[in-house]
DNA sequence: GTCTATAGTCGGATAGAC
DNA sequence: GTCTATCCGACTATAGAC
């Protein structure tokens, strides 16, 4: 994630097309905020991480917020494509009745594990700036934060909620599914990975995570056998 | 950072004039660092929320960094309080051979549920301070994180260590104790309880933190008896 | 120790040339 | 579409009265 490589030298007349800049403002602005949060991120260092210069942030924007706003819905996009085939096939087997156990499970660890892929492969900025959502600028955060619950909250519930047979309104199974999320992010941050030295393999890491989402869909499945005797 | 100039050594139950204000100064700055970042809370609203004038914080702190700071020794001194107990009665245990599997994982509950009732009991402005503290303003940071990971992590992993076995820095071991604190601290945020209609039912939270750290701590022990076939 | 007043800096946003 | 130059408000910090 650095942050000088961004600017390039512009000629006059090799300006880049508009969509181009927009684009790579959004991604460099990813970083930034997801470095040092919204009032942390100036409007100027945004503009130099981006090569652009100050005003270009109102031209394409209309305001910092609004380039802030921008960046919510690309990690939204983002979000959404990569869950989208999971959901759909969580919602195809869901309309179906007798659906194997094994299929629902299959299905529960596909889904989190798109999550997970985002999380833990995609860039850095990505993940800092997920893990930043839950405790900034909460009004901004809304539509993502719905967005992870729609495209993957409220799947996974769904397919716990038929796994063990209970409404999905159960507070234990929710609070749960969320805690898996909300662990996944918190092992997302890079903070705790110095401390046992791990660096950049990235492919370990996703495995104990992997091993622990496994864990935990069994811990709930078995804790809802027992309630239920 | 802890250059107090303003400040003197000062003794339980004997507080010069201003002590209290300098009290009430770091405890209402906890709560508003904590809600609104470092960047978000101006020195005017630090100020105002503790009924002081804009000067006070730099005759008190020297500057905002140091009000800061002086929140961040305020947590770190309350985290040690609130876990010696536990982690003195570990350290006993663990220099004696021969303990009972038992008494260990009574050990290890016993250190994870007293970081937890410090997390979800106190001020909503501890919890939150904690929860940020892990993605920003890393230098001010760094003894907040260090704290937990003494006052909390280490024990816990020293215990884990012994009921399975193998060195402590087994990475899956270790790992697997740092996304313990780091779901509890996720799931000490507010964001997801208004989800599940939980408000302020605090005691059922709890519950629920509880037993999935018992579940959990029973997990590890699985997976480790598992390895070692 | 606490206050008012203000200095000095930096933030976001704008005007208007090209 | 992109630039330079600039405004104005908000911020942190200081000076100095009481």
């Amino acid at each position: 994630m650095s942050v000088s490589k961004a600017s390039k030298p512009l000629r006059p007349g090799t300006y880049p097309r508009g969509e181009e800049t927009r684009r790579r403002m959004i991604e460099t602005a990813l970083d930034m905020f997801a470095l040092r949060g919204y009032e942390g991120a100036s409007t100027r260092l945004l503009a130099e991480s981006a090569g652009v210069n100050l005003p270009a942030i109102q031209y394409y924007f209309g305001s910092k917020e609004g380039l802030y706003d921008a960046v919510v819905d690309h990690i939204i996009q983002r979000i959404s494509e990569r869950t989208a085939p999971a959901a759909a096939r969580v919602a195809a087997e869901l309309a179906k009745d007798d659906v194997p156990r094994a299929t629902l499970l299959a299905l529960l660890y596909q889904m989190l594990d798109a999550f997970l892929a985002l999380i833990v492969n995609d860039s850095e900025g990505h993940r800092l700036f997920l893990y930043r959502a839950e405790v900034e600028h909460a009004t901004a955060m809304e539509p993502l934060q719905d967005a992870v619950r729609r495209s993957v909250v409220r799947p996974c519930v769904a397919l716990i909620a038929r796994l063990i047979d209970r409404p999905a309104e159960d507070d234990l199974t929710i609070a749960r599914t969320l805690l898996i999320l909300g662990q996944v992010m918190a092992f997302g941050h890079k903070g705790p990975q110095r401390d046992i030295g791990w660096g950049d393999r990235n492919e370990e890491r996703l495995n104990v995570v992997r091993e622990l989402v496994h864990e935990h869909t069994a811990a709930v499945l078995r804790a809802a056998r027992r309630a239920r005797r």
